[in-house]
DNA sequence: GTTTAATAAATTGTAGACAATTTGTTGAAC
DNA sequence: GTTCAACAAATTGTCTACAATTTATTAAAC
């Protein structure tokens, strides 16, 4: 994988550049990250991967295992089904706090957010598509104003992506169509009600496209590889 | 300060210690932790520490300065407001998962730590007591079985413990009384609508007993100190 | 041919030394 | 007596080398 940059990349920027990676699939869940390989990768001593690295794990996107290593961290199904519990919890207050409290500019970048996403969507980059979906909530979440619930988004829209890896049929046409921009519309005209629907409507909907009852996706079935 | 323990103690005990210390208000808001002293404190290498301390920092409860070090997070009454309202909205749900899914074993867990809280108020051990209120909350927490609401609260109560400390009249005695027990109680009998109310008033009247309109308590006030 | 043990390679974990930065102190100039 | 500059001390940030551990390879035994 390639993480050249013209400039040397403090810590933050290392965590987010592999964030980006596993939320585009690029990096799948469970392959392991190997901190020499990331320090030549990113042209920075292993010190500042570790660094990342121990960021990353406490936000739960990477596992680490004593004296084995990093790996990006597969959700079960039990924890996806939390995850999206948490989120069907926290993202109406979302809602609530930017149509009570967002700005004009918030509202703006959210707006420039809708565009990439029919670029990409135009386009037909998956990967984009998959990486700015998740980012939209984590707008939203930042709109509201809440340092802790943006935080808490922040980690788990990338889990998402990872779940989304593990438990979505891998040709799926990449994500529910223009439901960002109706939840988006109804804040605009600050309709709580119609919004926070639409919000656990669109979760619902990508809860429902997962196969959280069968294994996942990309789990090598080694009892049924003899037969 | 006195950390010193018998066996060599790793990053995640060391972070546990100074998380205690903070909750007990053994370590104010705003006091600088110095890497040297610390490491001589808990006989380990300075590079323990800094792992221990970004771990912290990463939760929120410390915040460091870029070539100055660590100190205790100093929230504001803003930020205050917020973790607020934030557990307005998490706690609710935890008490309705563990009414749902708590095991007897976690109900026994609940009922000891309530023994403890009354030991600590008949000796008037007030440190104690703090520390033990905020810990009952993150208990409730993992009984309730979701790792990430569970992640979140043990990152809000060390931190309520600072806004209290920040917030707080320094002589108020103590925490509300036995409304832990009554919510308990409440979700012994499964009845979800009293213990989420239960809840929600507890969680009011602490934030009520906060003066958050005021500057924080042990701020001094360099604008006043002239006339 | 499979299993087991021994050895080698690769990788992670830790400490210690050094560089960079900030903070505190001293002393001279005005 | 105050201000500024230069210097000294303390503290943090980073890198490199080495120790500990795990994983892979080879060879021998059955």
């Amino acid at each position: 994988m390639d993480f050249s940059q013209p400039q040397k990349p403090d810590v933050a920027q290392i965590a987010e550049r592999i964030t980006d990676a596993v939320m585009e699939h690029r990096l799948p869940p469970g392959i392991k990250l190997v901190e020499e390989k990331l320090a030549t990768a990113f042209g920075v001593s292993r010190a500042k991967i570790r660094q990342a690295l121990s960021l990353l794990a406490k936000e739960g996107l990477v596992t680490l295992h004593a004296n084995r290593g990093a790996f990006v961290t597969r959700p079960t199904a039990a924890e996806a089904r939390d995850l999206f519990a948490t989120r069907r919890l926290i993202e109406p207050e979302i809602v609530r706090n930017v149509i009570e409290r967002a700005s004009d500019e918030d509202l703006k970048r959210l707006q420039a957010h809708l565009t990439e996403e029919a670029d990409a969507r135009q386009q037909g980059n998956r990967r984009r598509i998959i990486r700015l979906s998740g980012q939209f909530h984590m707008l939203l979440a930042q709109a509201s104003g809440n340092k802790f619930i943006e935080k808490m988004m922040s980690e788990l829209c990338p889990l998402t992506c990872l779940i989304i890896a593990l438990y979505d049929e891998p040709q799926t046409p990449a994500c529910p169509e223009d439901e960002h921009s109706q939840i988006i519309e109804a804040i605009t005209r600050k309709d709580t009600d119609r919004a926070i629907q639409l919000m656990l409507n669109h979760l619902e909907h990508i809860e429902k496209e997962l196969h959280l009852d069968r294994p996942a996706a990309r789990d090598i079935q080694w009892e049924t590889l003899y037969g």
